[in-house]
DNA sequence: TCTGGGGTCCTAGGACCC
DNA sequence: TCTGGGGTCCTAGGACCC
């Protein structure tokens, strides 16, 4: 059996937390540069404002319902979300850390154990011990047991925990769960099923295994095969290098000037170098992109990328920044307004055993030893506290955040701050 | 005025090999 | 008149997830 434990309106409830007053109130947290809707507490959901909604155009809804809105605080849900996934993997005998704010566990070896109860233990304990309200679906498959976490959401009843152990309840269970609501079918799929005449997952779990391979590929053989109980989607290794890293944002304003967009390009270069370290990997390849507002209809649009190949891979900060100015050389323009830039390393590899260049210009060696000072450095002290010069200030490109809430947790001075000030 | 960011997997088709 | 069979690798595009 899988369990499925997922964390209720998580954004959303990490506010909460520090906020007890918010406890009945509507909390909407919005994404980056404030712009849309990416989190709602229930009171939020009944108030129907939608996920994905542009923020400025709820404004009155928010006035009207007093509506707390706050900007992202990753910093914030990070470290809450490390803290639920610490506890989960105290309780439970394997874990598998799906999202910021999932994660599936493997019940193997508790056959004999009575799972509602003990799924309410864990829901329990890791609110007691975090403050996170969440919910556990359990079932034979990784499908049913998203679909049975939806139960566990949607009844209270049920005290957060959905057990879907028997042939009657899956059958049961399938005839009431729409077809989109199923994880792995999106949009395009649902809309295709519906179009076939298949309302619910029951429909599409009755339809021929040959049919839904024509149809939707083996991707939809493999949800047509976990909905009918049998498991193929194996166990993932959450710790597993990517594959690919991107870093990209829109800018707090629209940018016209090379200078200005190349300080951006290069601190979002540095960002991916720190994250290649962070896994020990290094870039093989390397793109830039860059984007006019696509929305302002008035303006003219401009969208390019440029790909290099690195000859020696690297994850070294400088040289990914120097790339990255040459590509953005090659792609801006002026006379655009730009809204957002990009940097994606395409290829990777691990960084050790390493391929040295018999003409290599870089003593690497020294170059790995300063970087992980840098390193250790910002880890202590905060995230670029020791930058690149180009990597500048971010004055004109840097994000919205002008709701943002203070860093509880992990930054010293919000810590001191809540201890003394805030009537806990 | 204002509209997010970061990933994965699969398939088809072209280029190439012997 | 008749023109093979079996592979690999790469890329773009499309689907999905949170």
């Amino acid at each position: 059996m899988y369990a499925l434990v997922d964390c209720n309106n998580f954004y959303a409830s990490c506010e909460r937390v520090f906020n007890p007053s918010l406890l009945h109130t509507p909390i909407v947290v919005l994404s980056n540069n404030d712009g849309c809707v990416v989190a709602r507490s229930q009171e939020a959901k009944d108030l129907g404002i939608p996920m994905g909604a542009p923020a400025f155009q709820l404004r009155e809804l928010i006035e009207k319902h007093k509506v707390a809105v706050f900007s992202s605080n990753y910093t914030l849900y990070g470290d809450m979300s490390h803290r639920v996934m610490n506890t989960l993997a105290s309780l439970t005998p394997h874990i598998e850390v799906y999202s910021i704010d999932e994660a599936f566990v493997d019940l193997q070896g508790l056959e004999h154990t009575d799972l509602t109860l003990y799924g309410q233990k864990v829901v329990q304990t890791v609110r007691r011990n975090t403050g996170i309200p969440v919910s556990m679906g359990i079932a034979p498959t990784k499908v049913l047991a998203k679909m049975a976490n939806r139960y566990a959401k949607k009844y209270p009843g049920y005290k957060g925990v959905c057990l879907i152990d028997t042939d009657e309840k899956r059958i049961k269970a399938l005839q009431q769960f729409p077809i989109e609501d199923v994880w792995g079918i999106g949009r395009q799929y649902s809309k295709k099923l519906r179009y076939h005449g298949i309302q619910t997952a029951y429909d599409f779990s009755q339809k021929s295994r040959s049919w839904v391979r024509r149809e939707l590929t083996v991707v939809g053989e493999r949800i047509w095969s976990e909905l009918n109980a049998q498991a193929c989607i194996a166990p993932e290794d959450s710790a597993a290098a990517k594959k690919q890293i991107c870093t990209s944002r829109s800018f707090g304003s629209l940018l016209t000037e090379f200078d200005e967009i190349y300080e951006a390009v290069a601190h979002y270069a540095a960002s991916c170098a720190v994250k290649l370290r962070k896994q020990k990997s290094l870039a093989v390849g390397m793109s830039v992109f860059v984007m006019t507002n696509p929305f302002r209809e008035q303006d003219p649009q401009y969208i390019n990328s440029r790909h290099i190949r690195l000859s020696i891979p690297s994850n070294d900060s400088s040289e990914l920044i120097a790339l990255a100015k040459q590509l953005l050389s090659l792609i801006y323009l002026s006379g655009y307004r730009y809204k957002k830039a990009g940097v994606v390393i395409t290829e990777i590899t691990p960084s050790t055993p390493t391929q040295s260049d018999l003409f290599d210009p870089i003593d690497r060696n020294k170059r790995k030893d300063l970087l992980q000072a840098v390193d250790r450095l910002n880890d202590r002290m905060g995230s670029y506290k020791i930058r690149i010069a180009s990597q500048g200030y971010g004055r004109k490109w840097k994000l919205k955040n002008e709701r943002l809430s203070p860093c509880y947790t992990t930054r010293l001075e919000d810590v001191i701050s809540i201890h003394c000030d805030a009537p806990v």
